[in-house]
DNA sequence: TAGGTTAGGGTAACCGGTTACCGAAGAGGA
DNA sequence: TCCTCTTCGGTAACCGGTTACCCTAACCTA
């Protein structure tokens, strides 16, 4: 029923050699033939099906993302990067969302629907050490995150404890010495949080700060709604408490909630700072000083990296680079700068 | 070099036809057979390979969502119920970024790469009344907006009118009389800015109060930035604003970080409500006011018409329901509420 | 034991592109 | 005018699944 390029050859009185290399920009075709393929497709209507052009190339111009969520201010700028690189690349993103889940995350490493695509940019969350031996796959593949799962895999990777370094140093330049962390895991052995309290940690140690275990409000998952749960927490211990650092920015932002709630003034009682760099805390009361981690330059070298490997059929564990995008640390009115435009 | 079929059948000694069955679970297969494909398919590691079978299916279990951009939390949101809704139906879900522009809106209609996705989730931004005739396509479509843009094409809606016509309702009893709209823009003649627009002024004239138009802040674009701006432009007219209406949340945050700046006090001197529920307004100093559109319901039912849709051949033509989500509105401290934990 | 069912599984065509290989026609040179 | 080189374009195999159609063997019934 559909149109073929069959049909459109016959209309045009030319073979399909002939209609595939107009439709695919070939030389050696006459501008005259050219013409009377065009016309004869734009008559017929004639779309190409991707599919049939997929089995032969063996290839599908598109690429997968898998991040937990969308809803995460900071996966959702991610993945606008991604795709807006990706299409500059010429390739189309399907999204797979993880929810953060070890399980999904095998899944989505191993599953046939993964086959779809041509390569899988991945930032994992619930993967652990243990794990590292299933990044090992057979196909283009670009991690999001340090390469605390060591293995062969190209990883793109922010700056995490540098930038926690430096946003801790900044709250404690400010003469705050009771810094409370909001986010802190132990079990997130392998992730961005180990890495950010760490950060977090050695920037206390260099200035001689014991850092209060009460101080730390635990959270799992990463949200608002648990940034402030943690932070009620933690005051709620009846510690002092005279700056507080969220993992990231939404940790910081829901704790910066419960100092609201509380009558505690930002950054006057507290001082506040986060991790991310989300358009959000730009325009949240107080702004909220943070660490850019340079999303724009991790997208578009996650994609750059995964293209390029596509292109040259390169098996996949032909050795990973680790590229780390350096930090920038933003001050805004959450530790004291100056009430501005947004 | 791939593992194909073939493969598998030669080494369990069976036909393709019958790794095929095991493969889909189809009946009529041993149990002892079954188990020996399923074991030469392990063994050799045979993976399925999608392009080839979504050729002789005609179908991809791919969906496409045609959004303008992740960055704005509520498209951000809405993906993520979109993609939970379609991965319970067995879709994965293709994301084309449209800026909102209308090209390419376009262009997500009519282009090649449109087809390799069984069918569209498009919520349009740019398009002109002019372009409904460009609705009329011949796969499955559903359309997430009014029927602004007449045509026999799906569309699921939020009651735009409504629900901004309660909220504006609420900021009038609640004695304020001076209310500036932020985000209204004429051109935007078939979206969701004039009948949200319309169910301000609706509520006004019902209470007898003149809307001046020096009041209104025109914003195209629907960011914290452009909120920011209009709001800024309001009130360096000089004149008096007692409540803000955003017409979606995000307008309205960059609004009140306007209000924040200028030392004017949210709800005491300036009340402000928005539009769409966005989680970051839950947590926002003080908390939004809003309006809930029923997002999840949305999401949900635009997945479940379009792989109805899919699922029965259906030309996408063959008359297009409305199917419109009721609006509830959701007051917080921005209006007045109390102060009360997220 | 013959005849009729039914479950199990094989063969080969088909989906709609791409492309290796080959042949023909026109251009240019001797 | 004849020959070579280049351009242009045709033929058919191939990508790797799905499936219509057909055959066989085993199981029943009388």
């Amino acid at each position: 029923m559909p149109v073929t390029m069959r049909d459109v050859a016959r209309r045009a009185g030319v073979s399909v050699k002939t209609v595939s290399n107009v439709v695919n920009d070939f030389p050696h075709v006459s501008t005259a033939t050219k013409s009377r393929v065009l016309a004869a497709i734009s008559e017929l209507g004639y779309r190409m099906n991707f599919s049939a052009r997929n089995l032969s190339l063996g290839r599908t111009g598109m690429i997968t993302l898998a991040v937990p969520e969308m809803r995460l201010p900071y996966f959702a700028e991610l993945s606008d990067e991604v795709i807006v690189a990706a299409a500059e690349r010429g390739y189309t993103v399907l999204v797979e969302r993880t929810g953060g889940l070890r399980e999904r995350e095998l899944e989505v490493l191993t599953s046939d629907r993964r086959r779809m695509t041509d390569g899988l940019i991945f930032s994992p969350l619930g993967l652990r050490p243990a794990d590292a031996h299933r990044l090992e796959v057979d196909y283009p593949l670009v991690l999001l995150g340090e390469r605390s799962l060591h293995g062969s895999v190209h990883h793109v990777a922010m700056g995490n404890v540098a930038g926690a370094r430096a946003v801790t140093e900044h709250l404690l330049e400010r003469g705050r010495r009771r810094v409370a962390v909001i986010g802190s895991y132990d079990a997130r052995g392998a992730g961005a949080g180990s890495l950010r309290t760490q950060g977090f940690t050695e920037a206390l140690a260099e200035a001689g700060i014991e850092h209060d275990p009460r101080r730390t409000g635990e959270a799992i998952e990463w949200t608002r709604a648990t940034g402030a749960e943690a932070m009620r927490r933690v005051l709620d211990r009846g510690i002092g408490v005279d700056a507080v650092y969220g993992l990231n920015d939404v940790l910081a932002l829901g704790a910066m909630r419960v100092l609201f709630e509380r009558g505690l003034r930002v950054p006057e009682d507290v001082a506040v700072a986060g991790f991310d760099d989300i358009e959000e805390g730009r325009f949240s009361c107080p702004s909220l000083t943070t660490v850019q981690p340079g999303r724009t330059e991790i997208a578009r070298t996650a994609v750059w990296l995964l293209v390029d490997r596509i292109a040259r059929g390169e098996p996949a564990v032909a050795g990973g680079r680790e590229l780390v995008v350096g930090p920038q640390i933003i001050t805004r009115e959450s530790t004291g700068g100056a009430v501005e435009s947004a």
